[in-house]
DNA sequence: TTGACTGGTAGGAAATCTCCTACCTATTCT
DNA sequence: AGAATAGGTAGGAGATTTCCTACCAGTCAA
């Protein structure tokens, strides 16, 4: 039973995955320090090296990550694209928040002009 | 016992009130339809008005809509703002999947020179 | 005031998430 | 070959999410 008959469920959803402040911080590390093997990543983490796996894993199903083998390493590497999703999910509201910004800024005009 | 070193957690996440289809799309109805009492916005899903209640909760603690008491109704408006937080967080990310695309580009103009 | 209507909250069931400790395979080193 | 290392998977505990059905208070219309 679908019960959610609003919108996203890619395989899996790249909102879902970027719930979690340990996936963000993963993310972050990839972006910040490029490509690293899971020992590497998780060292960043107060947390039993497999539960790193296992967001690694949720990353991977929604394709934010690719995993690339180098010997007995696996080395994760930043795959943004996914991301685009978000970012043209998030334009229409941008243009809604600018134009509230622009309203505050007119009534500050009326209230107080220079 | 706080056990996310890692970030975010305002008081309540943002990133979190989006990981769920149903409150994306009371979003989206907010954002195309205006502000509106809380059946209309219920009669869009296939749930228990109280259930949409409750994600409007979850969307009111996280900051993206406000309530606005009208006789018996109450109007739930969208407030964008903390939509930047995403976007703040998306923009280096961003950077990062254009020089990929520029980077694919460049390879194909090197395979396939006109 | 009574009855209908709007919408929040309580309590609970079921599903999902997040973490753990084993345990397994594959690779590398000696 | 045998030991050590990298990292995935299984199974499970506990917390959280998501939905439900009552049930409640406030407002409006008769």
């Amino acid at each position: 039973m679908t019960r959610n008959a609003a919108a996203g469920s890619a395989a899996t959803d790249v909102f879902a995955a970027l719930a979690n402040p340990t996936r963000r911080e993963l993310l972050r590390l990839l972006l910040e320090e490029g490509p690293q093997p899971v020992q590497r990543l998780a060292s960043h983490f107060d947390m039993a090296r497999p539960s790193v796996s296992e967001h690694l894993k949720v990353l991977r199903d929604a394709g934010l990550i690719s995993e690339h083998r180098s010997g007995r390493e696996r080395h994760y590497r930043l795959e943004a694209a996914p991301l685009r999703r978000v970012r043209d999910w998030l334009t229409p509201y941008e243009r809604f928040w600018r134009e509230k910004l622009a309203n505050l800024r007119d009534l500050l005009d009326e209230e107080e002009p220079s």
